[in-house]
DNA sequence: GGCATTACGCTACGGGTCGTAGCGAAAGCT
DNA sequence: AGCTTTCGCTACGACCCGTAGCGTAATGCC
């Protein structure tokens, strides 16, 4: 669930309530929209005769064509999970890819980098990307370096604002590459491409300037996505 | 100059003239309005207006918003260049912060994510946006490497597929994550993150995996922007 | 100079979308 | 019952789109 909007309902407790069937239909034509049409000549009508309710009623609840992408779009991200693969590297190479498949659909293709250009303009907007989309990328970056220092394959960060300085680095890099490549380029970013990159990320992680000598790391960071999973304690799923 | 659309001039030589003042003048316009309407309220009438010609004279030459943006925004990359730091290091940070500055203007912000997001349905759109735009940067990546391996900092690539895999990759990776950081994170990316991510990418690139010797750089790859430029040209061999 | 050709400015137009107002009916709660 | 809120529907002014038509301006060719 996105949970956005309509989370107002604390004190109007009478009436006749808001169909959360609706909403679901509405965010689902919004992505069918997306797909057939794109964003610019997506238009709220449409989306509301094929959500088969009234345009009024799509315009009570969403302020505007933005506001209603950005929560359609949201959705697409909900399935993003971080399962345990037994290395940082392959761990990587996991979400990395499920975040390349997001991305390749057109939905988010279209809609995505069409809200993100909106938000540039309207603070509003880009609070509301931020809190139903980047947030949840965010927290996936933030749980597997937790779990890759629990590993020994990263070097614990004593000073909280360095850690949240590398983690806003590491996040913009591995979001950022995946979206150019997808988007800009225009290339799928593929198995192999995911392993370049998820190599070049690690080595900027872990390695020693060349002609040096090792000093955190325990193990080698061993790499490859066939990697048999050890149990781990893990625990993925957040509260 | 962007070139894109009026070079078809070659056979009809008789009639009156386009006006280049018209062209500057327009595109001018349109990042004005891009600055204070951004790219959803931006509409052609107001451009032409600005711009002092007939809405009529503008759809003669651009065939839509599209297009129209993409030679806008495509003139803000003119000025990007690669001048010879000294070092990869400092070579990377020189063009990384151009880079970052122009992402920075409101134009650009706004109107060089929304044109990338219609051109996912378009293909002539983002073919546009490759000859005009993306491969004005993608050259600097190539010359900064070939400048990097002629000084010894990187190693040869034999391989051409190879090569070219791996210059994609940083493309994808440098110019991804500084858009990333500028209007997704939406903060700056100044000399810090610059150097931050400078150092990451570089150790990428070069480092060996921890706790193994190094191989190819002949020198340490120095790394900081206040290092004196020593006079360039190290061990290594030039063309 | 005259002529053909092309670009320009201007006006006007049908078509489409926007976002809102107003109404009666439906669906809950007390 | 009565109250409250939502829903579907219609209609509306406002705006922008993209083009057609026309007269005028600026060039090259003869």
């Amino acid at each position: 669930m996105v949970g956005g909007m309509q989370s107002r309902t604390p004190a109007s407790r009478t009436g006749r309530p808001r169909s959360a069937a609706a909403d679901a239909a509405i965010l689902a034509a919004t992505r069918e929209a997306l797909v057939e049409l794109g964003w610019s000549k997506l238009t709220l009508g449409d989306v509301a005769t094929r959500a088969g309710v009234a345009k009024t009623t799509l315009y009570r609840r969403w302020a505007g064509k933005n506001e209603l992408v950005v929560d359609a779009v949201a959705e697409l991200f909900d399935e993003l999970q971080l399962p345990d693969r037994g290395s940082l590297a392959a761990d990587i190479e996991g979400v990395v890819l499920q975040f390349a498949a997001i991305l390749a659909r057109p939905e988010a293709k279209s809609g995505l980098m069409a809200v993100v250009a909106e938000a540039t303009r309207d603070d509003a907007l880009r609070e509301r990307i931020r809190a139903s989309i980047v947030d949840r990328q965010m927290r996936l970056v933030l749980a597997g370096r937790a779990r890759a220092q629990r590993r020994g394959e990263l070097p614990p960060e004593p000073d909280p604002g360095e850690s949240a300085r590398t983690l806003d680095l590491i996040f913009d890099v591995v979001a950022g590459a995946v979206v150019h490549r997808t988007l800009v380029s225009g290339k799928p970013a593929d198995e192999e491409w995911v392993r370049s990159f998820t190599r070049l990320l690690l080595l900027g992680l872990t390695a020693q300037p060349a002609g040096q000598a090792a000093t955190a790391p325990s193990r080698p960071a061993g790499h490859g996505t066939t990697a048999p999973s050890p149990p781990a304690e893990a625990g993925g799923g957040r509260a």
